[in-house]
Parts: C-alpha cells; sequence; structure tokens
RNA sequence: GGGCUCGUAGUGAAGCGGUUAUCACGUCUCCCUGUCACGGAGAAGAUCGCCGGUUCGAUCCCGGUCGAGCCCGCCA
C-alpha cells in the first residue's frame, strides 16, 4: 500500500490507509490506547484498541521511526476531525533511548537555558515549536527570491574561499589553502559590485563568516546574508526597495505560515507604504531629548538608541521598520559613496526592525578615479593583489550602484519575536561553539 | 576585548553551615474506553560543575578553575 502523509489522510476516510513516520507521543488509557504519529505533512492521531499492537510499543520512546496502516474515520474529538482506527504496527527503527528533551511539549526558550536547547538541536528540533521556526525561516527565503525575481534580478553564488580578505581587518577567518593562506569570506561584497557590471541586478543568499569576538544575542560567526546589489539607482529607490523587499518578505509569510507564526503568537509588523528614513543627528536629538541620556560617540546608533527609535517610529510614524541615513564619511568603506554637496556625509543607511538592526543599505563609489582616492585616504594600497580584479571592473564601466545585506537569523528572530539570534539558527555558531 | 550574573537527577525549578537534598515534567511497574500538557497508585534516578581553603561538619561561606548567560564595544 502506499504511504499517505498525515495532512492527506483527511481525503482517505472510508477507507484504509497507510502513514509513516516517528512515534511523536503515546498515551494509554487501558483499553485505549493513542499515538501521534509525526511526518513532514505534521501529525496524525491513531487510536490502538488492539493489545497485541499496544504491545509492540512497549519499552520504545518517542522517536521511534514506525508505520500504521488502517482505517481512517472521520472523528470530532480527534485533532483535525479525522484519526486511523485498528492499525497494524510495523516498527521500523526501535527507538530504547530516552529523548534528552521533551518533542511534544514546548521547549524553554529563557536565556538562562539555551545552551540546553541548543547542545541537543539534533532531537529538539523536531518539537513541532522548533520545526515552526525553520519553516518560517524557509518561507523568509522563498519570499525574498520572489521578490528578487519580480524585479528582474539574477541569482548568484560567489566564491566563499577567498585569497585576500575583502574587506581587511582581524575579523576574518583564515586556513591553510595547499601552502598558501585563504580567507573565509566575510561579505559578498566585491562579488555583488563586479556582477552589476554582468548582470544590473543580482542578488545571493549565502554563509558569511567572521572571527568576531562578540558574544551578544545577535551576533554569530556563520550567519546566512541575503545580499543583493543594484546597478542605475538612486539612493532614495535603493531604500524604497529595500522596504519593499521587508514588506513582500512579511506578506508572503503571513500568508505561508499562519498556523507557524500562531504557535509563537507573532504578531504581523506594522509597515507603512513607503520607506521611513531617519537622519543619525535627528536619532541622537530625539534619543536625548526624551531618555534624557547623553549619546557619547554620535558617529554611530547605541544599542538602546536603535531599540528606542523603532518604538519612536512605530508610534509616530507608522511602521516598525525605519532608515537611519546621513552617516558621517569620516567612518564609512572605502567603497562608500560620499554624499554629493556634502562630503562629510556619505549615502549609507541602517534598517532598523524592531529595535534591531538588520541590514545596511549604502550606495558604492563607482567612479574609478574617486573610488582609488578613497583608498589611498584610507591607507589601502590599490596595487595589492587583491584589490586588482575587483577595481578592473571599474575600469571596465559600473554604473551608479548599491545594494544591501540582510540578516536572514536576525530577520527570522524578530519576525517570530525571539530573543536571541541562535534560537532561529539551526546550528548556531558563535565563539564558543563549533558543534552540533 | 571589558563589565555583571549563574552552575542542584534526563529536563525545568526549590532549598539549606548539620535534611533521608524537595517539587514538576520525563523514564519504569500497575490501574484506567475519548485522550490531546490525560488521570490515579507506586518505583528508580543527583559524586549539588571541578580543585583547594575556612569549619567539628560545606551543596551552602571564601579563593581559584572550567562551563554558560546577559550587557557594552563592533556589526547583519
Amino acid at each position: 500500500m502506499q504511504r499517505v502523509l498525515s495532512n492527506e489522510v483527511k481525503s482517505h476516510v472510508g477507507k484504509s490507509a497507510l502513514v509513516t513516520g516517528w512515534l511523536h507521543k503515546k498515551r494509554l488509557l487501558g483499553g485505549l490506547t493513542f499515538i501521534n504519529i509525526r511526518d513532514r505533512g505534521g501529525l496524525i492521531q491513531v487510536l490502538i484498541e488492539d493489545k497485541k499492537e499496544v504491545e509492540k510499543l512497549r519499552g520504545l520512546q518517542i522517536g521511534t521511526v514506525l508505520s500504521a496502516e488502517g482505517d481512517v474515520i472521520k472523528e470530532g474529538r480527534a485533532p483535525g476531525g479525522v484519526e486511523m482506527h485498528n492499525p497494524k504496527l510495523t516498527i521500523l527503527v526501535p527507538v530504547e533511548h530516552e529523548s534528552p528533551i521533551e518533542i511534544d511539549k514546548p521547549l524553554d526558550h529563557k536565556s538562562e537555558n539555551l545552551n540546553t536547547l541548543l547542545d541537543n538541536r539534533v532531537v529538539g528540533l523536531r518539537n513541532i515549536k522548533e520545526t515552526a521556526i525553520f519553516k518560517i525561516q524557509d518561507r523568509v527565503l522563498e519570499g525574498a527570491r520572489r521578490y528578487f525575481y519580480q524585479n528582474g534580478f539574477t541569482e548568484m553564488k560567489t566564491p566563499k574561499l577567498l585569497a585576500k580578505p575583502t574587506e581587511g581587518g582581524a575579523e576574518v577567518f583564515t586556513m591553510d589553502y595547499f601552502g598558501k593562506t585563504a580567507s573565509l569570506a566575510q561579505s559578498a561584497q566585491f562579488y555583488k559590485q563586479i556582477m552589476v557590471g554582468v548582470f544590473e541586478r543580482v542578488f545571493e543568499m549565502g554563509g558569511t563568516y567572521r572571527a568576531e569576538p562578540s558574544s551578544t544575542t545577535r551576533h554569530m560567526t556563520e550567519y546566512v546574508t541575503i545580499d543583493c546589489e543594484m546597478g542605475f539607482i538612486t539612493f532614495d529607490e535603493l531604500r524604497e526597495f529595500a522596504h519593499g523587499l521587508l514588506k513582500s518578505v512579511v506578506d508572503f509569510v503571513w500568508s505561508e505560515c499562519p498556523d507557524e507564526l500562531k504557535l509563537w503568537n507573532a504578531e504581523k509588523p506594522v509597515l507603512s507604504d513607503k520607506a521611513a528614513s531617519i537622519t543619525m543627528a535627528e536619532v541622537h536629538e530625539l534619543y536625548e531629548k526624551a531618555t534624557k541620556d547623553i549619546v557619547q560617540d554620535k558617529k554611530d546608533l547605541t544599542p538602546a538608541e536603535e531599540k528606542w527609535i523603532c518604538e519612536y517610529a512605530k508610534e509616530n510614524l507608522g511602521t516598525e521598520a525605519v532608515f537611519v541615513t546621513e552617516w558621517p564619511s569620516s567612518s564609512m568603506k572605502f567603497y562608500h559613496r560620499k554624499t554629493e554637496g556634502n562630503e562629510e556625509m556619505c549615502d549609507r543607511s541602517d534598517f532598523l526592525f524592531r529595535g534591531l538592526e538588520i541590514m545596511t543599505a549604502p550606495m558604492r563609489e563607482n567612479r574609478y578615479d574617486i573610488l582609488i582616492k578613497q583608498m589611498k585616504e584610507q591607507g589601502l594600497d590599490e596595487k595589492e593583489e587583491g584589490y586588482q580584479a575587483y577595481l578592473s571592473a571599474f575600469k571596465y564601466g559600473l554604473p551608479p550602484h548599491g545594494g544591501f545585506g540582510l540578516g536572514l537569523e536576525r530577520l527570522t528572530q524578530k519576525i517570530v519575536g525571539l530573543n536571541n539570534i541562535k534560537e532561529a539558527t539551526l546550528f548556531p555558531r558563535d565563539i564558543n561553539r563549533l558543534a552540533p
């Protein structure tokens, strides 16, 4: 008999069916035994009355792989309205080891116990509520992909093994590469820009590696960026496009994952039709006025300011996502573009969503000679081998362009409403964690 | 890299200078015909993170160490 998925069983009412999956839960009530079988479609309840069949489950733990062939009955008392009766059970993989954590009840997400959650990830991810996070993440990726395709983008995959750190710095992982030193990509920056010369609009979703010794609720050493770069656009158009991406992804996820979002009591974000922007100076001023806190370093935003300005935007601008613009050019990357008519500033924006920076969206300097000048100003040697391929893209013509990197796990975290980015990561990597 | 906090059965918690180290979930045995966080009775399960010190006596107080979490810096 052919296997039927748990969510398709309802179309077999009155007939017999075969379901195969994992033993998710058993409840023995004497003459009646209920079990739940989990497969990729969800859960199905099976009622076992035959003592011989019940006895097959003795000593077997949650996680046992089994199949049940029986009659599909319409039953209002069963979850989902259908259940299987008179099953013949076949144990495919007996499991006798007790699960280290429970998988049929919501798992503890308190920060103090995060370590247990992550140490037992292999089994814990089978918990329906944990699975929901990553189903949502899957839809985030798909929603983003659709938005890019609708807007004329081409998906690409750029190398993550690099000869030279793309943006310099100590936060780069290095390794032996057949006698040479290779580094892991800490961004797709150079390749994204190079590919503007090929496709105009490109995107990539892939791993990014940073050897930062950060220990916070929002940092990991390996994470996924939804990266894009687009040519022939203005700074305003870039922010509008990025805002549109967030809106589009949110709408898509809420239409695809209502059940999963409900498990987490996730509230749909309120997002304005058009992108909302506030200058950094305005943020500092509003924040200091409202909280009486003095911001020491005015060249950046503190986490407290990021949280506060998002609350402000929600109340006053009708949106939970806001761009912060007018960043000082004194702390910009060499490939960023200075603001025309105001060289003290650069065309950079950070996109804050529910109190967290989820992307940086700047324009790039596309004029070859000015780019070289900016490299020199930052003490970089444009003649170095690692820059040659990158610079030749400019030498042979790149239009005005800009792009951004959106942190997948940060976005998932904020959509679901999780406290720590690692809760939104299957197998997180941080300064202390390299396994599982 | 800096600061603060926390380590007690498989999991989550309580506790106290002298206890048989307490509770809930899970596990095991028995009972239970509509459970869905099933219910009831019983049982097993803990070198109280590790090392050292103070003390007649340390899980508890002190020091170190290892591990973890949170905040800051930096960032997505």
